[in-house]
DNA sequence: AAAGAAGCCAACCGCCCATCC
DNA sequence: GGGATGGGCGGTTGGCTTCTT
């Protein structure tokens, strides 16, 4: 690189920001705009590299910036989305309106950090350290329910790429033709063809879809590094009951509106739950994994976005963003799925969903971050659990 | 009260990638 | 195709502040 980016000409000034200096930066760009960094210093009276002042201003004169200490659910998704993402800061930092990577990154290292490793978790791999160390009691405790949940979360995620995997090639095979027409999915094309046991896979497939969707977006409370290993076993029994329907939809999250058809009350010890209570709908999913869910597996969403995406025939999501990764298994799962209601309403949701607006992203990500506000899910557990911890 | 330690965070560094010409 | 440039990114530094002894 040029000596000039590396803002290495010794007339330039270097160091803290004079008031009399960010008032200059301000005044340009609040004029003219930005344009080109290098050039903006000299119009702009400035003695300082281009390079500075794109830094003072993005992360610290913009006017869209939030400063100040971070809101407890500012500082759980950041724990949470670093599990999952790991030191990519500007990803998470996406996640979290009006706040810099920078600003994330040192309150990590600063903060986040030290408070996990007390908690005996490991910062890096977010998994619980071994008790080499000589944890306490209460600590050890705290890291066996911390083990537990990352297990079951580990464990539904598991699942659901399982499903993903099984169901979306069914629904491209013929039904068989004495199979039970399907009562739930009434938008099907051919319903009178599509068999019960198809119907389940159709809520299955969902399920894992839209679950993962959202253990993505919530950073998924999933402890596992993004690095870790798979290993799948095949005799997982599956998380819904063959009887049971499953509501895919929730008021809080919009979904309702992408998957208006195929939701049903959700079975659960003689008990219904109907499907316009939202929390009651993820208490019975839930429930549901909670009960069946083997606990000793090992998976991350990383994988479960690969494996997605291998069925799909499409590329790893090491090379696309994680946002464009969700968009993408969604959409390949829904084209396997050949619902052409579906993959419609679909692509609406995506289009403005992952659109060039930031701002409706943010909003979209919000909205899916506050999701779990109020829901008993392994997010809202993990989360509450840390607090307490913490 | 003072000195050293620890915490904190803005700013910098250097690498990388995309785009332009 | 390849060099120049702009900009993004994660890691690190250095100086100021706060805490501890």
């Amino acid at each position: 690189m040029v000596g000039s980016q590396r803002c290495e000409n010794a007339e330039l000034k270097k160091g803290p920001w004079t008031p009399e200096e960010d008032q200059k930066l301000l005044a340009y760009i609040e004029e003219h705009g930005h344009g080109s960094w290098r050039a903006l210093p000299g119009k702009a009276g400035l003695q300082r590299c281009g390079k500075s002042c794109r830094l003072r201003w993005t992360n610290y004169l913009r006017p869209d910036i939030k400063r100040g200490k971070f809101s407890l659910q500012e500082e759980q998704t950041i724990i949470q989305l670093h599990a999952l993402l790991g030191n990519r800061w500007s990803a998470i930092a996406r996640h979290l309106p009006k706040r810099t990577d920078n600003e994330i990154k040192n309150y990590w290292n600063t903060h986040l950090k030290k408070r996990l490793d007390k908690m005996g978790i490991d910062p890096v791999t977010h998994k619980p350290k071994s008790n080499v160390f000589g944890l306490s009691s209460g600590q050890e405790k705290d890291v066996a329910t911390l083990s537990h949940v990352a297990q079951w979360e580990s464990a539904r995620l598991e699942a659901e790429a399982r499903l993903v995997r099984k169901a979306s090639p069914l629904l491209l095979s013929n039904p068989p033709p004495q199979s039970q027409p399907c009562s739930s999915i009434n938008h099907i094309p051919n319903k009178a063809a599509v068999s019960r046991p198809q119907c389940l896979d159709v809520l299955k497939a969902w399920q894992g879809v839209v679950l993962g969707m959202f253990t993505l977006a919530t950073g998924g409370s999933s402890l596992e590094s993004p690095t870790s290993t798979l290993s799948f076993t095949e005799n997982i029994p599956l998380p819904v009951p063959k009887d049971s329907g499953i509501f895919l939809g929730n008021s809080k999250s919009g979904i309702t509106e992408l998957a208006p058809n195929i939701h049903g009350s959700c079975k659960l010890g003689g008990m219904t739950k109907e499907p316009d209570a939202s929390t009651s709908q993820w208490e019975c999913i839930d429930e549901e994994l909670n009960n069946q869910m083997p606990v000793q597996s090992v998976v991350t969403m990383e994988k479960l976005d690969n494996d997605s995406m291998e069925m799909q025939g499409m590329a790893s999501s090491r090379e696309l963003n994680e946002d464009a990764a969700i968009g993408n298994v969604m959409e390949g799962v829904l084209a396997d799925i050949s619902v052409p209601n579906f993959e419609s309403q679909l692509n609406t949701f995506i289009d403005g969903s992952f659109g060039d607006n930031v701002e409706d992203n943010r909003n979209y990500w919000n909205s899916l971050l506050n999701f779990t506000d109020g829901s008993p899910s392994p997010s809202r557990i993990f989360s509450t659990y840390a607090n307490l911890a913490l």
